[in-house]
DNA sequence: CTGAAAGCGCTTACAG
DNA sequence: CTGAAAGCGCTTACAG
């Protein structure tokens, strides 16, 4: 038989394989029920055995590369741009095409999973990856039971049990900008970190924390403050900051665009960065090198996160195990221009 | 004939309604060439008209929602990511699903067009969206004989015939940047344009120029540069303008990547700007909130671009009459800090 | 339950 | 360029 392995197999030669007719083939594929069991079985074992594929089901296959679905939690900012150019150069280079969903987020919780799980079967979607946003237990047992893989970037939640994820070693990034900060010198070191709860943000200010302990420098908790990765808490937190009586020498920002922010601030003020005011940032994107001055920040490697996150999908998709559910990629500080020694006061 | 409205029309009711047999239809439907252009034309009007689905296709509608497939040059910029943002907002918001291609532009020139026109018809796929990329008049042939509907955004050349495309008004921008500078007093204003031949680089050259005659100044060969849109280019291109014997006073930028160069290059010189040097970027994208001096830029409606074409398709798609096949959305000069009147020398 | 026969919708090969 | 004819692969209707 592996000699006309090449030989597509059509209808006729499962039922010459089988011993029956074609029209008993037919009805075995289209689940009807005027067949034997035991004729249905060698029918069945036959299918299997030439790969029978229906002409729909070839054209679908033929009709080009395998589609991976992709649930993106807004567009807007270069942390987004970075995995998205990550997920899409692998595609490309593997053949895959990324299908960019209509599901946004925000519609997320109004979504039936069972309806949209079943969709993505029914169109041969090999897999779906989500970036930042999360689905409910309920969603992604939906997504299970029908053998469509998930895999999750950056979740903002702890890891789960049953679901797949990549991140970045956040507290290990955390650990590292603090101590580049005290080995310059500091001891009066602040954190503004992201979003309550975000487990991301929470992980870099444990970091931070380790690090402090590490030296034996007293946590001062004024010196802590969450709310958002965004440029204007940067501006926010670095006023309240510069206001206390023992303003801190160093900001470790927990996102780049804070980081800016937290520039701004400081030029307004008139506080040169780094010799009054050293600060570093988060996420190693290109605003690092384009802020004056060029931002000291612990990279993530988005790129490859996105690539990662890919890779296991498709992994997933062709039955293969993984290592671990859940798998970090290494943070880098990259020392710039925005750190220094503290003034000698 | 709205009578069996309800009846599914299959090839021999088209090849009827059109007065052909159905070996031609399956012709026109399969995208061979061997159909008189007539008879071609004949044949999707009936096709339209009865609504006629392959079976594949009909599989396949009952599968979700319609897709539109996108070509993506690159996707490292804030450019791309605007664009992107448009597009992905308003296909969330009509419920269509963008596949981002797995024929990236590099991959453009060696692949067969005929067959990935074909593949993209049997995926049912509702039409093609290019960004800055173009089509061989071959390759947009294959799509226009399928019946898929392609639109490009920001041509790299001049718009031809049958090609439908979205771009920004380019000459425009480049006066209103060019009298925003003459009108603050500047008379040697320079030029760093984007790579050789580009359409929108020329556009905005000739914006330039025609702001400067009509304010009888005259054109200086030796202010104008043109490489590329980016960062290096306008650190390059200022060292050459302001080693100049007679600097020009301000240079507008073919992009704001290649104006933050020019800061940068600026900044290295002691070149104090807006004081001693007035810079404009293009683009309008969010670095010209980050850099310092904010950055005085002409403004593309990237995300409305974006928007505006995928409409575009859709309407095509439809079978709706477009008002033109090129649409220029209008830029508009956004006077940030850094520009001012010229030093008085 | 089974399959010979007829049928369906589409495609291919080729004569004109 | 066009289409009558043959063919393909699958399904349906029905006799046994």
């Amino acid at each position: 038989m592996a000699l006309n392995a090449q030989k597509k197999p059509i209808l006729a030669s499962v039922a010459a394989l089988a011993g029956v007719s074609s029209p008993t083939v037919s009805k075995v594929l289209n689940g009807r029920d005027d067949v034997a069991a035991a004729t249905r079985v060698r029918v069945q074992r036959a299918l299997e055995e030439l790969g029978y594929e229906s002409p729909v089901q070839r054209r679908m296959r033929s009709q080009g590369p395998d589609m991976v679905d992709l649930v993106f939690d807004g567009l807007n900012s270069s942390y987004s741009l970075e995995v998205l150019h990550g997920i899409v150069e692998y595609a490309a280079a593997e053949e895959i095409e990324i299908v960019l969903s209509s599901i946004t987020p925000a519609k997320l919780r109004n979504t039936d999973h069972e309806q949209w799980a079943q969709r993505l079967a029914d169109a041969g979607r090999k897999g779906l990856l989500l970036v930042t946003s999360e689905l409910t237990p309920a969603q992604l047992k939906a997504f299970e039971r029908r053998g469509i893989p998930v895999v999750v970037i950056d979740p903002l939640n702890p890891p789960r049990s049953g679901l797949v994820s990549v991140g970045a070693t956040n507290w290990a990034g955390g650990k590292a900008a603090t101590e580049h900060l005290i080995s310059l010198g500091h001891r009066r070191i602040a954190f503004l970190g992201g979003p309550e709860g975000a487990e991301c943000s929470i992980a870099r200010l444990h970091g931070y924390l380790a690090a402090l302990m590490a030296n034996g420098i007293p946590v001062n908790n004024g010196y802590i403050l969450s709310a958002s990765f965004r440029r204007d808490f940067g501006v926010r937190g670095t006023r309240t900051l510069l206001a206390l009586e023992a303003p801190p020498t160093a900001i470790f920002a927990g996102s780049d665009t804070t980081a800016l922010g937290v520039l701004e601030e400081a030029r307004n003020q008139g506080v040169r960065v780094p010799e009054q005011l050293s600060v570093v940032g988060f996420d190693g994107t290109d605003i690092t090198e384009q802020s004056v001055p060029r931002l000291t920040s612990v990279a993530q490697p988005l790129q490859e996160m996105g690539r990662a996150a890919l890779r296991s999908v498709l992994r997933m998709a062709h039955g293969e195990e993984l290592d671990s559910p859940h798998v970090e990629l290494a943070t880098q500080l990259v020392v710039r221009d925005s750190t220094a020694p503290p003034p000698s006061s």
